[in-house]
RNA sequence: GCACGUGUCGCCAAGUCCGGUCUAAGGCUACGGUCUGCAACACCGUCAUCGCCGGUUCAAAUCCGGCCACGUGCUCCA
């Protein structure tokens, strides 16, 4: 049984989705005024893995994911550049996906973005006006809190002591709102040469919350199952899009609010004024491999912070290779007929133990704990030969479904040596059974000067690129 | 000020919501060993009573109270 913790009702509850065998589920994604850091890729690597395990569940799930490209750092720097949005948010863009795919994550079915559904938002705004949720002040339109009297139940804010306590940050009369808690849907434009649209509600854009109100409604109906984001949305975002969504519909919004919570970087805020800021990209520079940057963004449920460390990532990296070798040794595993029942139900149970883990709220260290524990049982077995060919079938599929959702295991890269390599090893090989060892010992230190480690095993020589 | 998160072996970290199966999963590292011509790989073994104090209970890492430490948020940052 899957359960999620709900942030809505702050409690583990079975997931349900409206539809039998299908799930909306809508994933806030990035503001692309510069590159994504580690901490959005946890966010998004969280919502990977929700939905490749739905998907593991057997779910058709239909993935929303938003680019948000207009906002004021968007709007500050293009003008800054002479660009337009679309010119100055095109290359991160790009970027962004090509950082997705070397991360492993899914594509989102379908990724509206914010510039391309201005008519959508302004039919939402109309909608907030005409029930009263809304007002115009000065050429902007802001949400009316006081006339929605559920606003808090999502993040469960205190507004009493928060907004007197942090006073002086709220800069109350700089705008000319009804109460300092109202957020603007529609900001006038300012100067004739900022991006605008017009429209009904004037020359204007777009507030930053009600772009997911209206493209998570609009591909996914009034009333859908999931929407997932990282833990800062809570508050001010996800709640006032309630506001604006159950304020326009009068129906439920989201049923199941999942958050991720942020990464640490060895052990504080990850910041650009502490210089411990990092993009996929910088780590990627840095030699890190991108399936080890997923496997341990992964690694801790989503729930907790994790705490970025560099001697973690070095850890994620040998775990990765290991998870990586044992898939590969098995695969090359000779085997007799048969079938094993110890190492049968060794997989049985990892199966068992791994479902378990993801059922409860996503709890990945279960599931990877599952998965080491059979790989250190099968690798045993392998060295007994006691793995047999339904066996080695079976579990090369079971590694399939688990990777499915992990997607860390990699996949079977051309094993190509150049022919001078192959005749090193060749010759090393010769070496040795004339036992020869300075020579084979020679030849060993000369391959692993580029890179190339070898493994003798009773089965011949193994090798591998570092 | 208000709100929240965290504190478990050298490091990372699960377990805490629903107390017992937790003298506590798993990973990394270290050390010892098996294997090996030597290595590498793999395997085996060794390494914690859970921030502190008190309480509840037959039973607490898990519940309650207090305290300490670290971190974060408080209107556009995942």
């Amino acid at each position: 049984m899957l359960r999620f913790q709900n942030t809505l009702t702050n409690q583990v509850e079975e997931f349900r989705p409206m539809r039998e065998g299908e799930v909306g589920m809508y994933i806030c994604g990035p503001t692309v005024w510069s590159h994504a850091q580690i901490g959005n890729f946890r966010s998004f690597v969280f919502g990977d893995i929700l939905r490749r395990y739905l998907e593991f569940k057997g779910y058709n799930v239909t993935h929303v994911m938003n680019i948000t490209d207009v906002e004021d750092r968007i709007i500050a720097f293009s003008v800054e550049k002479g660009l337009t949005i679309d010119e100055y948010t095109a290359e991160y863009i790009a970027a962004l996906w090509e950082d997705w795919d070397a991360l492993g994550l899914k594509r989102p079915t379908i990724v509206p973005r914010a510039t391309q559904h201005i008519a959508e938002m302004v039919s939402i705004i109309e909608k907030l006006e005409a029930h009263g949720h809304a007002y115009r002040s000065d050429d902007s339109v802001y949400y009316r809190i006081n006339s929605f009297p559920e606003y808090g139940k999502l993040s469960k804010i205190n507004f009493a002591g928060n907004i007197a306590g942090a006073s002086e940050r709220v800069d109350t009369d700089r705008y000319d709102k009804e109460d300092a808690r109202d957020f603007a849907l529609w900001k006038g434009a300012e100067t004739p040469d900022e991006p605008a649209w017009d429209s009904s509600l004037g020359r204007g854009r777009p507030g930053w919350h009600i772009e997911c109100s209206a493209m998570s409604t609009k591909y996914l109906g009034e009333t859908f199952d999931i929407h997932a984001g990282g833990i800062d949305l809570v508050f001010p975002h996800h709640e006032n899009e309630i506001a604006q969504s159950e304020g326009a519909t009068g129906k439920q919004f989201v049923r199941y609010w999942l958050h991720a919570e942020h990464l640490k970087v060895e052990g504080e805020t990850m910041s650009k004024s502490r210089g411990n800021y990092y993009t996929f990209r910088d780590l990627r520079g840095l030699g890190y491999s991108p399936t080890a940057i997923r496997y341990y963004l992964l690694s801790v449920p989503y729930r907790k912070q994790l705490n970025f460390t560099f001697e973690g990532l070095r850890a994620a990296e040998t775990t990765v290779e290991r998870l990586q070798d044992f898939r590969k040794r098995l695969k090359e595993a000779r085997v007799e007929p048969g079938k094993n029942e110890e190492v049968h139900q060794a997989m049985t149970r990892a199966l068992m133990e791994f479902e378990a883990g993801l059922d409860d709220d996503l709890n990945t260290s279960v599931a990877l704990a599952a998965l080491h524990n059979l790989m250190r049982e099968v690798n045993t077995a392998l060295r007994d030969y006691t793995v047999l060919e339904d066996n080695k079938r079976e579990l090369l599929e079971l590694l399939d479904r688990f990777d499915s959702v992990l997607n860390v295991l990699g996949h079977d890269e051309a094993a190509m040596l150049d022919a001078e390599v192959q005749a090193l090893i060749d010759e090393r090989q010769e070496a040795r059974r004339r036992r020869d060892f300075a020579r084979a010992d020679e030849i060993r230190d000369q391959l692993s000067a580029q890179g190339i480690t070898l493994e003798d095993t009773k089965d011949g020589v193994r090798w591998k690129r570092r």
